[in-house]
DNA sequence: GAACTATATACGCATTGGATCATATTTGAA
DNA sequence: TTCAAATATGATCCAATGCGTATATAGTTC
């Protein structure tokens, strides 16, 4: 009901009118991930996959704040939810996410590392 | 005055306590990339440097408001600034976010395609 | 079924950030 | 110096979103 045109993005830059919808998803897909508790979680999923309490514990918030981000980024199909009893286990489900990270991590980096390197170099 | 510990990022996995720091200047990087507006920019920045005029011409948006996103992605590192007499050129200066869009792109695409078949396959 | 645990959700509040209008600033030209 | 064009910024409004508290739902055990 929501997918229409298939996003067409071959490499990103050949795209003549890339779509409304197409930006908005691709920006959704950053919010989502632009949250430090969110992040957090990601983080420490990267270990493998925990339930809801193991998550809380590991990060520090609350409750029903892990259960909230859970479920955006179970929504937006990064993470994957199994139930086993009571239990709930979330689970990395887009293995882009690992290089995304990467990236970033790696371009901040390097940009501080610039900006120190001005301020040594006088 | 703001970056004391160089954010340790070894290829995202190994972190024991990453700092909230480090987390915020990376869901920062995100957001700035969470708007369509921007993405919009970037995209036509992907074909080479712009001034703002031109800029405004291709999105569509007023000039104010592009003015401010294109502030808002300078001030990120994303991108550069250039004064050519009255004009201003603007190009992409971090070449991490080609990469960083396909990524994005590759993973949407990849997902949609999922539930299409999903629908398809009734 | 009652009680308990794990997880999810509803509500209200406070903050943030984008869009717009008007105006300021910079620079080149007459 | 005065004007005009290109760009930036201040003020304001509005929508979105995160957080905390309280409560609801689901599943387990007795």
């Amino acid at each position: 009901m929501s997918a229409p045109n298939p996003i067409s993005c071959p490499s990103a830059s050949k795209i003549r009118s890339l779509p409304d919808e197409g930006l908005e998803l691709i920006a959704r897909r950053f919010a989502v991930l632009a949250e430090p508790m969110r992040l957090r979680l990601l983080h420490s999923l990267f270990e493998g996959e925990k339930n809801v309490s193991q998550l809380v514990e590991l990060t520090g918030g609350t409750q029903a704040n892990i259960s909230r981000h859970l479920q955006t980024l179970t929504s937006s199909g990064i993470l994957s939810r199994r139930k086993e009893g009571l239990l709930v286990f979330y689970a990395i489900a887009d293995p882009s996410i690992y290089h995304l990270c990467d990236l970033v991590c790696g371009s901040l980096e390097q940009q501080l590392t610039k900006q120190a390197d001005v301020f040594a170099r006088r």
